[in-house]
DNA sequence: GTCTGTGAAGGGCTTCACAGCT
DNA sequence: AGCTGTGAAGCCCTTCACAGAC
């Protein structure tokens, strides 16, 4: 399910019976923030593939302010996303006009639009739940510090877990998960626990207020409308792959065929859901 | 003349532009395999979005089959899936006829069937490229086993690294790994390594027969058409969450107002794009 | 009556093609 | 001439509603 990274949709999205509450709920926020708060950044109501896609792009650029680039034109950046132009202008235009006609995009002026957009210059703080494998690897990730995301605990429920240090943070009882998570303000939570302890481990961050959770327990979690959460499925990864994998072996002459000559094309993802995509920095050095 | 069951039409796989290598391919590999290869699991043509969710069931009727159930109705296997029934009928009928109405689905049939329409029933061997903090998490995550994948090659560049054992595998010089990969017959590939090196390990992988690619690099990588391709970009999922938050501190208040006593819903997740999803078992326990 | 399988309607997202600014 | 921004067309997928089998 899921992983589609899809499926949450913002304003219109025609949902089945259950889940109309969510559909209420963002159109009667987007009529009330537009005549409140609306001088704050705009963020609108981006369509879902688009919000993740921005996100690439946004990595992209960093690259090229690295590499000392100022300006781009859609080719060039859209090439560099592994999407296409048309896309790619369509995209930004939802954050209104951010580039000149007959030149390109600013490079630095388009990546603040981008982080603002995407929320990221309010600078996050993340909670993650469950220490073990999983959890450790994303605990000393460093990706997430480079892009406004601040790790501020680290909760568990193992006695020899509770205590130790982790990327300068220490671990503490999943008991306090919730009075923690109000004190030190967490915006997102992350549940990297087993499935049995997924729902539970939810509930707490909710109460405490977290809005956002991105979960990689394969089990469906039930949440509150107003609670946005992201799920990622290794072993759904592997099955899908293992899905393409079975229908090339059968059809294998045809792909040589056609892999001979043919241009590289750059690689797109998941989305996901619908697709889900890309962004910036190592993930295991 | 082999007409054995009514042909729900997929072969017609419509895809635009960009995207053309694969539907090529997968036409004219249909044509092929539909003279050749007929008799093993009929695997066709099924929408990217029902795949992944294909994958989702598997882990459901997996829990359902613990327990003891042996017949169950759509309305029961979605609702316990996070998924309409409408949808859910949807994506089994594209495997043929595989309920009884006015009874529902034989849960042990029903897994048999999903597992040979992914190939799940292929037994697919893994090697793993990139050892550090995600990978070898990844190494340890107990779940590929107990969904038919074996891990059977583990493989970094650094001298620390190499020759270390994780989880009963002895890593591996990157060095080695195009002959590794012939030698062991890897099916799939999955890349865990810094941006700047993934490019040059999907070569690798690619000059090696591998032809479905995992990647946790957030670099957009090129590939010939005939290799598939997902990614999993743990940044971008928290960018997308991100502007979520942001979405919702704006309106707040009416959030709240129907947060209230409103039913629980089940958790939907991205991908994917293309969506991507679930799957059972712990991950870090 | 119950529950599956499916044609048809509807929506969102992608692609095309071009209008418009520099 | 070059490149962005955008309306329109098309595609895929989801949802609805019901015909059909038990």
């Amino acid at each position: 399910m899921s992983e589609q990274h899809q499926s949450h949709g913002f304003s219109a999205r025609g949902a089945s019976g259950a889940d109309s509450t969510t559909a209420a709920s963002t159109t009667a926020a987007g009529a009330a923030a537009a005549e409140t708060a609306a001088p704050r950044a705009e963020v609108k109501d981006l369509p879902q593939a688009t919000v993740t896609r921005l996100a690439t792009y946004l990595r992209v650029l960093g690259v090229m302010t690295d590499a000392g680039t100022h300006i781009v034109s859609s080719e060039e950046l859209a090439t560099a996303a592994g999407v296409g132009s048309s896309m790619l202008r369509k995209d930004l235009s939802f954050l209104g006009p951010n580039g000149v006609r007959g030149v390109g995009y600013d490079v630095t002026r388009l990546r603040a639009r981008i982080e603002a957009a995407l929320g990221l210059d309010q600078g996050h703080r993340v909670v993650l739940v469950g220490v073990g494998n999983l959890g450790q690897a994303l605990a000393r990730y460093g990706g997430f510090g480079r892009r406004g995301f601040t790790m501020v605990g680290l909760f568990d429920s193992s006695p020899d877990r509770i205590g130790t240090e982790i990327d300068g943070l220490i671990v503490r009882d999943v008991a306090e998960l919730e009075a923690a998570c109000r004190e030190l303000e967490a915006t997102i939570g992350v549940v990297a626990t087993p499935d049995d302890a997924a729902q539970r481990v939810c509930d707490g961050l909710v109460d405490a207020g977290v809005r956002c959770i991105l979960s990689f327990a394969s089990a469906p979690l039930e949440l509150p409308p107003h609670v946005e959460i992201r799920r990622v499925d290794l072993a759904v990864e592997m099955q899908v792959l293992s899905f393409r994998s079975a229908r090339r072996t059968d059809g294998e002459h045809a792909a040589v065929a056609l892999g001979g000559g043919a241009p590289r094309r750059a690689a797109r993802s998941t989305s996901k859901d619908l697709g889900s995509t890309r962004n910036g920095s190592v993930i295991a050095p």
